[in-house]
DNA sequence: GTATATACCTCGGACCGCAAGGTATGGGAA
DNA sequence: TTCCCATACCTTGCGGTCCGAGGTATATAC
């Protein structure tokens, strides 16, 4: 039982890569470098995380992926779709209820 | 992949059993009904989320016990040691960082 | 030509939550 | 009085998520 508490972040891997692509269109290597860079080192998911990530979003139907050759490196543009934007909206919805009733008892009187 | 989002709140468990105990005394019984109730059921960690969680924080030694009887029914109260309230304490920091991180990339510009 | 950054990937171990099950007692309803 | 429900404790197995470590390959810079 060391002093991290990694497990709080459980969950948020995937909600950042959905609100991530619902902006534009990225490949994996990208989003793990932007998660890390936007989170300012708060949440730095690794590519062991990110990469299985996306090949379950895209399996069932969050995300969709179109190879694309960019000065001869080879990647795969994820974006979202429909059923990715409505599961985006829900874990919002899910992160924001989540907040209220973690600040309710943090901060009850 | 169900539509259900309970990875979100992995750890949150340790975090609102920590609280509760910082204000009093309490067993696991009664913590369970607790956190569902405070939280209007948003967090409603079962009887087998709660009480392993306990053993394993009075082994760490977050939690001192003792055994109590009342009205015949034999219980286990909990409270809160000064390792445990220091726990408390970055776990409290460590979900506020989560919180400015999180809404970084949610509500960017 | 060799190191670094880019870009993809998988695997095993660990942790957490959950549902389901098990034990036992007290109090109230039938 | 008998039976069910709420109380109160517990464990086990499954699944989901994380992480670190490792593997492959190419382009660029030195």
């Amino acid at each position: 039982m060391a002093s991290d508490f990694s497990a709080l972040s459980s969950g948020l891997s995937e909600l950042m890569v959905l609100r991530l692509l619902q902006r534009q269109e990225m490949y994996g290597y990208e989003i793990v470098q932007a998660i890390a860079e936007r989170t300012a080192q708060v949440l730095s998911p690794g590519e062991g995380v990110v990469y299985p990530l996306l090949h379950a979003l895209e399996k069932s139907g969050a995300l969709k992926s179109r190879r694309k050759t960019v000065g001869g490196r080879s990647r795969i543009y994820y974006s979202l779709t429909a059923r990715g934007a409505k599961r985006l909206a829900a874990m919002a919805d899910h992160w924001s209820a989540l907040n209220g009733a973690v600040g309710m008892v943090l901060h009850a009187v």
